[in-house]
DNA sequence: GTAATTCCTAAACCTAACTTTATGTCAAGG
DNA sequence: CCTTGACATAAAGTTAGGTTTAGGAATTAC
C-alpha cells in the first residue's frame, strides 16, 4: 500500500494530478483510512492504463468508463477489448503520421545542412522538387504527398 | 495563387485556423489584394512545415521564432538546422514511447481476448507478472518497465 | 442591379486537463 | 503539548490553440 506522495514519486506525476484523477474516477473503489487514499497494486495498473490510454489519445471521462467496465466484471469483457483493439489502430494511424513528420524533419535537416556548405538556398532551388539525391528524394516524397 | 477558402480546403484546414496562424505570424510578407490574403506556394510550403513543427511538440510562438528566421536570411540557417535537429531527437523519442503504448494495447488486447475465452480472470492473474507466453510476456515486460 | 458567396477584423468565447489557493485535519517527533 | 509535514477538500485560476460572433466589404453568378 502507498500513499499518494509515494505514488507520485513512483510515476513522477504531481500530487495535485492524482488527487484530479481521483475526483474524475478513475480510481473506482481506492481504499481509504481515515480519509487518506491507500494505493494498492489495482491502483498502480489503473495507472498504467491511465497513461497508455492517454497517449493514445483518450479523453478522461472515456478512461473513467473503462474503469466504471472494470468494477461491472466479466460481462464487459468485449466492450473492453474492443475499445483496446480501436486504440491500437488509432495509434498505428498515428505511428505512419510521425514516420511522415520524421520524414519531413530529416529532409529540413539536409536542406539547411546543404544551404550552410553553399551559402545560400539557390543550388537547392534548383534541386526541388524532383531532382534531389535519392535518399533525399524519398524522404521529400513522403513528407509532401 | 490561392484564397484562404482554397487552402482550407487542401489542407482540411477550418478558414479560421489559418488566419489564427496568420494573425500569430506565421506567414509573415504574405500578399494580400485588396484586403484579401493571397497564398503563394511559400506559404503552402509554410504550412507544411507548420504541421510538422506541430507534431513534433513546438507551440505556436516558437514556430513565430523559426519564420523569422526564414525572413532573415542566411545568416540564420545553423539556427534553423539546430531547430530541426532538435524536433527530430524528440520526435525519435515520442516514437519509442508510442511503440511502449502499442505493447501495452497489443498486450491488454491479448489479456481481454484470453479473459473472453476463459470467462473470467482466474487463469490469467496466475500468469501474471512472469509466466505468460513468450511473446506476450515481451510486450508486458516492455509496458511494464 | 441584385442576390448569394466569400472575404475581412476585433473581440469574446470555449475546452480539456490540470494547478493553485485557501482552509483545515491528523499523526509523529522533540 | 506544540510544531512540522503530509494529507484532505472545494473552488477558482491557468493555458494553448483554436472557434464563434458581430458587423462589414468585395466579388461572382445570373
Amino acid at each position: 500500500m502507498y500513499t499518494i506522495g509515494q505514488v507520485s514519486e513512483m510515476f513522477k506525476l504531481p500530487i495535485s494530478t492524482l488527487r484530479y484523477y481521483d475526483k474524475e474516477g478513475l480510481f473506482p473503489g481506492m481504499e481509504r483510512q481515515s480519509g487518506i487514499r491507500k494505493f494498492s497494486e489495482r491502483e498502480l495498473e489503473a495507472l498504467r492504463v491511465i497513461e497508455c490510454l492517454k497517449k493514445s489519445g483518450l479523453e478522461i471521462k472515456e478512461i473513467k468508463q473503462f474503469m466504471s467496465w472494470c468494477v461491472e466484471g466479466a460481462s464487459t469483457y468485449p466492450d473492453r477489448k474492443q475499445l483496446f483493439e480501436t486504440r491500437k489502430s488509432i495509434v498505428e494511424a498515428e505511428m505512419v503520421k510521425l514516420q511522415k513528420t520524421l520524414d519531413m524533419l530529416n529532409f529540413k535537416c539536409w536542406y539547411y545542412e546543404t544551404a550552410i556548405q553553399d551559402g545560400n538556398e539557390e543550388r537547392l532551388n534548383e534541386m526541388l522538387p524532383d531532382k534531389l539525391p535519392p535518399d533525399i528524394q524519398k524522404l521529400y516524397d513522403n513528407a509532401h504527398k
